[in-house]
DNA sequence: AATGAATGAGGGTTCATTCAT
DNA sequence: AATGAATGAACCCTCATTCAT
């Protein structure tokens, strides 16, 4: 909104992202914020009403598209010919499409919702993220009802969550990314379809 | 006297792993574990020289340990069957041996050691497992020069160890530990072997 | 907003420099220090850095000043007459002079520099003065070459210092002052051609 | 008294001095003193009520043999031959001989007792030993009636015995102690009688 | 919009001392 | 005689937050 206006704030909001990702939301020091950002502490507080609520204006609009893309694609994976795939072929023209329409709405941001938020309102939302992928994951194995996959699956959820943020935090570009994500995302269908034809 | 010594010192340890894991090194406070244990902040240090030998205490012979294993393996495994193989039945069999003999040596505290040791001079064993990590998987595809596979492999190796500290945290009993532990990496051999035929 | 400040800022000079004379660095207390200012422990940090840096202010200046009179007298005492004066009553002319010009950089917190630096960057000042001191003594005496004063002359300068540091202590008027100092140096003086006159 | 027998005591007492020289009563820590000598703090307390009483123990003989030095010397020196001589060969035969008296109950504690005790009941030796010295010097300057010596004298005093102190400290020989002892007093004679014939 | 003074709680740590064994 | 576990206060320092200007 006051996008160019308010270059305080967003001299803050940059800062403290960096602050944020380093040291978490506990571990962040206020003053070092608005040190770096070069005002005043009691500057700050004409800007954010305190530290939990710099947090959520840094990660709130990540958080708002993340749950949104996620309902928005349930209906639709749910039917999707995703389950019957066995062909690693098709998937690699599939996961792109997708990538292309979550990337732009998943920044480094994320990565600090997911890992950053311990002490705020979202400390839950890594949990909430790998349980619904959890949820997808089941139904695609559901059919097999192999054991030991059931397992497995919170596990690979989990990972397949921070292999996410893995990606994000160590590349900047978008185009880089997006490779990555699709390897990532082969890499454990593979490894899935694997474990599957082994058990 | 030693025996109601050992006891608080144990209890403090105890507790001191609960908070190091929930907060890390540096989040955790010294006030709630020994209130926790039971005794009081100035009893602590009759028993700890400060906050980081307590970490020490928790975390150091886990650390030796874990470097003392992949010294002894890192010949042994260079001339291995292993950079041959991509059969996955035959590596079933390989894997368990290797973890029978890893398991006793690597608990919970492995966990602290790797995620919760910043601020201590432990900060660095992430980075020093996951490049150790990386340079036995570079081996063993060294071969196949597909330029993509050069670029994940740091991914996969931080992965790889994020993905046994996963599940470390999340199960506790050692047989459990040793299946899943044994499928986690089976799953990143296939995914690999896959992404190397896909490539 | 500016008088408020400098207040506090000042009390608390004041207030530390009492507690410091008294204690000594390394045992005043910060928080007697605050309170005696009437502020707050927290609000101590709005001002100074750390213990530290509040010993500094109050001494840094003075350091400062003195290294730059001794360096600035060091060449011309060199080539002074002082060495040829055997007669006290040149002598009594000769430094008043002096004290003129070190007086008004020599105060108060020259005794807390010399006297409560222990645990600063400034506890080697005192040796360092004596040493100085040494130096000046030794090139005048150098011909005589009368050995017991050789050994009596390190004992002499830390007295000398001594001296200096207890009329500042005792006295707080200038006049006074210079006259004592006056005094205190022809004491030395005069027991100094005494010791050479009767060995 | 049981002088041999508890070697422990003298442990203790033997680095109490080190501890108690270098940071004083208030600085010295009694657990670093147990430490060096080699027991646990626990035991101190079988050998001493508390810290104050081990300060005690290390000076308090001294400190009585100092007062009734003085006291057993002050009548005689009252119509001592001291008064009427102003030539400095005699002096160098006189002083000797008290000093011979004096130096076997002077030691290393005396630094303590005059330098150490802030915290203790000691803490007014320094005072009292100066204003004793006040008064015997002021005595044999009675005569002159000159306005200035009367102001000097409180210094002298302090610096009489500061030199004192800085001898016993800088060196450990008696012999050395005696001479340089000696030649301080003369060497304070000396200016003295110079301030008066300035006058 | 901006400053930074002020607060009070909590951080890790050291202290002298007491007490049960 | 000896140990060291236990206590609680005090140490310096950092924190997020409030408020007057």
């Amino acid at each position: 909104m006051q996008i160019k206006k308010d270059e305080v704030r967003l001299k803050i909001i940059e800062k403290a992202e960096n602050e944020f990702l380093e040291k978490g939301f506990l571990g962040a020091s206020l003053r070092k914020i608005v040190k770096d950002a070069g005002t005043s502490i009691g500057n700050f507080y004409n800007y954010f009403a305190n530290k939990e609520e710099l947090f959520k204006s840094l990660v709130e609009e990540e958080y708002i598209n993340f749950i949104s893309f996620i309902t928005s694609h349930e209906k639709l994976e749910s039917y999707s010919y995703l389950g019957d795939i066995r062909d690693t072929t098709d998937l690699l023209k599939f996961f792109p499409s997708i990538l292309d329409e979550l990337l732009p709405n998943i920044s480094d941001s994320f990565v600090l919702l997911v890992e950053g938020s311990k002490g705020t309102i979202f400390e839950n939302v890594r949990e909430e993220i790998i349980s619904m992928l959890n949820e997808h994951i089941m139904e695609h194995i559901q059919s097999d009802s192999q054991g030991d996959l059931y397992s497995l699956t919170p596990l690979i959820s989990e990972q397949l969550l921070d292999g996410i943020i893995l990606i994000l935090k160590r590349y900047e570009d978008n185009e880089i990314r997006k490779r990555l994500l699709t390897a990532h995302i082969m890499f454990y269908f593979n490894g899935f379809v694997g474990l599957m034809g082994n058990n």
